[in-house]
DNA sequence: CTTGACCGGGG
DNA sequence: GTGTACGGTCAAG
């Protein structure tokens, strides 16, 4: 039997002392396909010493008992990597190969170990050349299958095929509810569907909700869904760390069998760091907070990565506003059930959204390095450049470096060396700006100076043009700069047949996707070079490629300053430059730049900016990273500022908001009378204690914590009062007139019946908005004298 | 300044 | 099990 189809997932299984390793693919005809083979066998490398003598024989022969079963060496092949000889020893199964490699390490022949720890799939899926989601051909026999409507094989031979449209995947998107650790209810949705299972009857007209008679009833259902609407992407927000852990503690408790897998097996859980992930085989399951907190989050506004911020950054929705202990009262009361399930349909709505919006994205990284979109969707930046470098070291034929030991990740630890260079602003309000930043500058550092492991202090050049005390070769291109330029050329080309294609377009949205991995590998490698579990670590790299990024931008930074125009801020890789005229002089300032620059170097303009304000200390000394902008177009761009962290009220985040917009709109007196009304409300009692929360996570019971923080406090004092405090429950507390520390006047909001003006006003109200009115003369002094207004009098005007 | 504890998202 | 998270922030020492 011959057909083509896409690779979703992949996983293997011991069977008989033989590791069989199951594709699950999707069809051209929409059918789930899984494909068995039994060929590819498991190995390691070998590096021998120069006198080895007879190790090729000692190899042959080797075995060894373990839990009374015997392992075994079956095979040794020898082949060349690197200019040397290696020998490739191959074993029946994976977790052999551990145990082979430590007993080999210490014999005298030999030299080194390598690839012993490379995943026995992923190790499948390089050696084959095949790539997650893009077109194969299977020619195989035909096996039985117990669920009928899948096609079992045995496969003979796997080739790559020119890629076919993609077929559309079924997505399916959920969510639950759970109280007192409980599911009371859960949600579904998807293109054409949408589902709500609640444990409780109630009145509603919307077909969506369907009762259920318990949880376990619920369990069973969400099973059903799954495996009948034969989901392929299954969309949850941060489901591995909540959602999977209930479904699986409750499934337990209750009897239910997972059976959620293609081929009916059960959910699994793999162990991915502290956290484990559930598997379904031949379903991809997608936690997106996974994917948004390790690769998105850098591109983000969002400063909290709450599905509500994120979906509303991303896809401009918001989630519906409810008061979390309102529901539950409700839920308790069996009252406004239809506004709790739509709640949650709305969850699993957003969540498909963002799907929509992510697994493109997903999928793209997955083609480009080669790996299944389970693991590269939880991966974090240093992963996706490993796992690239790993597949091109392999198309190569050299020897992937070995994982550092945990002394030599603690020895990389204290390294150090100089980072980027920051400017440090002078406090104050400014205007006509143009912001101009070099475009990819460390990869394009890399690339241009060959920065690379084995081209460091290389033997073949003179040591000449050093950076940072070393220097880099110049007759042989280095590993990574290799693999960058390839990247960057692709992304180059890729960008340039986007400006001829219609965005709507599925080629559009593919190459746009591509891109996007392209970029996210691209911007990622320098801190890899630096990170210290790297296999291609290189301290030295890192530190030449800070170097030369130091060394072009202040050299922007002079030229800027010789044409007359006053840069204002510099951080890494950008300039912010202000100045009459400022569009005209940028944009000639931007050509000149740019003619003196190496290949693959580049300076673009940012945005033009018609206002900023940088902040300063008490002592008038301006402070880097926080800074508010003000685009031409009327968009605010917040940086490091108070205004989104959840350990500040909401009264000192509105008006540091608030106050940003006023001063970026030459409105300074409004903005001080307003922070003075605000002071005096405070002093008067008028502020809504609403409005006055702080919300802190109480993450384990309260004796277990050494340090009594507010909230630890504040939560005691109300469990000793007989309220019911669960761990994992956000703590919202006011700190409360008294005497005292801080600590000793928190208190949960339910209990709180007055605030302390004192501390609201100078830990909270103050800090916040003088982190902004500083830079215009103020102090705090100009809000504490009560009542006077001749202290602000002297700025007026 | 360094060290260690805590936290993220979810309900 | 072809293993063992991570990076930022803040209070205490």
């Amino acid at each position: 039997m011959k057909l083509q189809a896409q690779l979703l997932d992949i996983t293997y299984k011991i069977i008989e002392n033989t590791a069989i390793i199951y594709l699950y693919c999707l069809s051209d005809r929409g059918k789930n396909i899984i494909a068995k083979v039994d060929s590819f066998k498991p190995y390691f490398y070998v590096i021998p010493q120069e006198k080895e003598s007879d190790l090729l024989d000692r190899l042959k022969a080797f075995k060894v008992i373990r839990d009374e079963k015997t392992i075994k060496i079956t095979k040794v092949e020898e082949i060349r990597r690197d200019n040397q000889k290696v020998y490739k020893v191959f074993t029946n199964i994976p977790s052999n190969i551990p145990i082979l490699k430590d007993e080999v390490k210490i014999w005298p022949e030999v030299k080194g170990k390598r690839e012993f720890d490379i995943a026995f799939t992923r190790r499948y899926l390089i050696d084959n050349d095949i790539e997650p989601l893009s077109w194969i051909q299977i020619i195989g026999i035909e096996e039985e299958t117990t669920c009928n409507e899948d096609i079992f094989l045995h496969v003979k031979e796997i080739t790559k095929v020119k890629s076919k449209d993609e077929l559309s995947f079924n997505m399916l998107a959920f969510d639950l509810e759970v109280l007192d650790e409980k599911i009371i209810m859960a949600s579904f949705y998807s293109k054409d569907f949408r589902k709500v299972l609640c444990i409780k009857d109630f009145p509603t007209k919307q077909k969506y909700v369907k009762v259920v008679n318990n949880e376990k009833e619920l369990l069973e259902k969400l099973v059903e869904i799954i495996v009948s609407r034969k989901v392929n992407v299954l969309l949850g927000y941060n489901t591995d760390r909540f959602d999977f852990e209930i479904i699986k503690e409750r499934a337990e408790k209750l009897g239910v069998t997972l059976n959620l897998g293609v081929d009916g097996s059960k959910l699994f859980f793999v162990k991915r760091g502290l956290s484990h992930s559930a598997r379904i085989n031949g379903r991809i399951n997608i936690d997106l907070y996974a994917f948004v907190e390790n690769l998105i989050q850098q591109e983000l506004k969002a400063e909290t990565l709450s599905l509500n911020s994120v979906a509303n950054e991303l896809i401009g929705e918001k989630k519906y506003d409810i008061d979390w202990d309102e529901m539950e009262s409700s839920w308790k009361k069996e009252q406004n059930l239809a506004t709790l399930s739509k709640y949650c349909l709305k969850d699993s709505e957003l969540t498909y959204k963002l799907g929509e919006k992510l697994v493109p994205v997903v999928f793209s990284l997955s083609v480009l390095i080669g790996q299944i979109p389970f693991e590269v969707s939880r991966e974090r930046y240093s992963q996706v450049v490993e796992q690239i470098l790993i597949k091109h070291s392999h198309i190569k034929k050299t020897l992937i470096p070995n994982r550092p030991s945990k002394d030599e990740i603690l020895k990389r630890r204290g390294n150090s060396y100089a980072g980027a260079f920051v400017l440090e602003p002078k406090g104050g309000i400014y205007k006509n700006l143009a912001m101009l930043d070099y475009r990819s500058l460390y990869p394009s550092i890399i690339v241009s100076h060959n920065i690379s492991p084995e081209t460091l202090n290389c033997d073949c050049c003179e040591p000449k043009d050093e950076i940072m005390g070393n220097y880099f070769c110049k007759l042989k291109k280095g590993f990574i700069p290799e693999v960058l330029e390839k990247i960057m050329k692709e992304r180059f080309t890729l960008k340039s047949k986007l400006k001829k294609l219609k965005s709507g377009s599925q080629e559009y949205q593919d190459m746009y996707t591509r891109q996007v991995a392209l970029k996210y590998v691209l911007n990622a490698t320098y801190g890899y070079l630096a990170y210290s579990g790297a296999r291609w670590y290189c301290n030295e790299c890192a530190s030449a490629i800070t170097g030369l990024g130091r060394k072009y931008i202040t050299e922007t930074i002079e030229a800027a300053r010789k044409t007359g125009l006053n840069v204002v801020y510099s951080d890494t890789d950008s300039v912010l430059l202000q100045g009459e005229n400022i569009h005209e002089r940028a944009q000639d300032f931007l050509i000149k730049t740019n003619k003196k620059l190496p290949k693959f170097m580049e300076i673009e303009i940012e945005d033009f900016y018609q206002s900023g304000v940088f902040t300063s200390t008490s002592k008038g000394v301006g402070i880097k990273k926080r800074y508010a902008l003000l685009s031409e177009n009327g968009e605010l761009r917040i940086k490091g500022l108070e205004r989104v962290r959840r350990d500040w009220c909401a009264l000192a985040k509105d008006l540091q908001e608030q106050v940003i917009k006023l001063v970026l709109t030459d409105q300074n007196d409004a903005a001080v009378k307003l922070v003075q009304e605000t002071v005096d409300a405070l002093k008067k009692k008028e502020i809504a204690l609403k409005k006055l929360q702080i919300y802190t996570k109480l993450k384990k019971t309260i004796d277990k914590y050494e340090i009594m923080t507010p909230h630890v406090q504040a939560a005691k004092r109300a469990i000793e009062r007989g309220l019911e405090i669960k761990v994992g429950q956000t703590i919202r507390y006011v700190i409360t007139e008294g005497e005292g520390r801080i600590s000793d006047k928190a208190e949960i909001i339910k209990f709180a019946t007055n605030y302390d003006s004192e501390y609201y006003i100078e830990n909270q109200i103050l800090p916040a908005a003088l982190r902004i009115l500083r830079v215009l003369g103020y102090s705090e002094d100009d809000f504490l004298m009560k009542g006077k207004q001749t202290s602000l009098s002297k700025f007026a005007g």
